[in-house]
RNA sequence: GGAUGGGUGGCCGAGUGGUUUAAGGCAGCGGUCUUGAAAACCGCCGUGGGUGCAAGCUCACCGUGAGUUCGAAUCUCACCCCAUCCGCCA
């Protein structure tokens, strides 16, 4: 959400922004439409003090037993026109937070221009890529082969977008989860939570994935929704909080199945476990004064990116481009795994620096040391890593030309010390 | 699913129609005292909007929304949320 104060001092400033996210200017619209509810919030307001000062009258020329006719023929009066501002001022205000609350943010001054995933910048290349003396294959064939990824009993059971793991390789993807957890919190000072994944409208509209995007959502018949990523209850943790300054920056994580409808990606990805409607993710989010977020958020990516470090798995990190970025970020890094069996990188873990922008949608503040106003926090949001991707990852980078899977050195801890997955293991 | 009790500032908590300008306490901030600290004492201290260079002035906010009334934290209705008990259940 925007701050209007900021819209009003600064419109062109904000129109230029929507303008690098592909956006019309919307600030002209904004200040009318402020304007008038002010206009009709003083009028109320100025109406409301002169009909207490009368009722104040009254009640004293009551007590003294005096007559209060005309006072009371005064507000009376006054009534009709206090409901027409009233009714005016709640219009407006109503208008006015239904398009502020679907305005994307605005994107850092260091985010490169661009329309699409095209205009993505890659700032760095970690890691080699194994070198294969075999034509590698992709993740499903490896999985089907051995005889753990079933993805024809996933349809019957649940359909399309569904996966089955079984024995060693439904093993993995809780070591990878396990092993995730324990580098961030024994490493990077994270705090495991295990959150709700039921979570209502308000903790959504929190974190902007409300109002707008309600398609991509499950929704249960009591309302409730499936979440599609732990930022959402991880952040929601200080929704309408005050904090105190001391205890900041808060940092959270949690391994948690996420859940996307994946509406109009219909034909994307259709095969494998690249894009399903549930998978596991490790979230990363920090709750941090403003003045930190930018360093906060260099900090995150490389949380997240250590985990690739230590199961040697090559990388490469890109900053999106203004017109990639999504709904609530003001700069975003991806991180792009090497995926051998599709010759190509893929993103595995996306940290996003919001900035007040869920914080103002939360109500989240702290009350700054020896300051008497209260400020918004700033909020972000990594994945540390897609625990499903990063399986297949595993599977692909650490594939054999005899179709088994050696186990990463660090996993292997997790893995009851097995060193290779091999058909029906 | 059934029953009951609740929702007041950062926290606790008083307040059943009109000097409430929401008491009091805790926490916090400033000060006195002290070698220093603690204690004690004194003072300050909710959030948001409008207006103003500012000081200030003013309005709203007691879960949310409607209503009654000249006047509502207080009375009425609906809804939301929380808690406890019973039932069911991992």
């Amino acid at each position: 959400m925007h701050d209007i104060k900021l819209i009003r001092d600064n419109p062109a400033l904000f129109d230029a922004g929507l303008q690098k996210r592909g956006l019309a200017p919307l600030s002209a619209q904004i200040l009318d439409l402020d304007q008038r509810r002010r206009a009709a919030q003083t009028g109320f307001q100025e109406g409301q003090a002169r009909r207490n000062e009368a009722s104040k009258q009254i009640g004293m020329v009551k007590k003294q037993g005096g007559d209060a006719d005309a006072l009371m023929a005064e507000v009376a009066a006054l009534k009709d026109k206090l409901a027409e501002f009233e009714a005016a001022d709640k219009a407006l205000g109503e208008e006015l937070e239904a398009i502020l609350m679907g305005i994307p943010n605005l994107p850092a001054d260091d985010v490169p221009p661009g329309e699409d995933e095209s205009g993505n910048v890659e700032l760095r290349k970690v890691g080699t890529p194994p070198v294969l003396d075999f034509t590698p294959l992709e993740h499903d064939a490896l999985g089907e082969k051995l005889g753990l990824m079933d993805f024809a009993a996933a349809a019957r059971i649940s359909g399309s977008r569904f996966v089955v793991l079984k024995g060693a390789l439904a093993r993995l993807e809780r070591a990878l989860g396990a092993f995730m957890l324990d580098l961030q919190t024994g490493q990077h000072g994270y705090t495991e939570v295990n959150p709700p994944v039921l979570v209502r409208d308000t903790a959504l509209l929190g974190t902007g994935q409300l109002p707008k995007f309600e398609e991509d959502l499950f929704k249960t018949e009591t309302g409730h929704y499936l979440i599609p990523t732990a930022e959402v209850p991880l952040t929601n943790l200080v929704n309408g909080e005050l904090l105190d300054e001391a205890v900041l920056p808060l940092r959270f994580t949690a391994l948690t199945p996420c859940f996307r409808s994946e509406a109009g990606s219909a034909g994307k990805d259709t095969r494998g476990m690249i894009r399903q409607h549930q998978f596991p993710k490790v979230e990363l989010v920090s709750i941090v004064h403003p003045d930190k977020s930018d360093e906060e958020h260099l900090r995150m990516t490389n949380c997240a990116e250590d985990v690739l470090k230590k199961l040697g798995l090559a990388y490469r990190v890109i900053v999106l481009c203004t017109g990639d970025m999504g709904f609530g970020a003001r700069k975003t890094y991806d991180i792009e795994v090497w995926l051998p069996g599709q010759n190509t990188y893929r993103e595995i873990s996306s940290c996003s620096n919001t900035g007040d922008f869920q914080a103002r949608r939360m109500n989240a503040r702290f009350r700054p040391k020896e300051e008497k106003a209260t400020r918004f926090l700033h909020t972000l949001n990594g994945s540390g890593l897609a625990v499903g991707r990063t399986l297949i990852a595993v599977m692909e980078n650490y594939q054999q030309a005899d179709g088994s899977i050696v186990v990463p050195e660090m996993l292997r801890p997790y893995m009851g010390g097995l060193e290779r997955i091999t058909a029906n293991g």
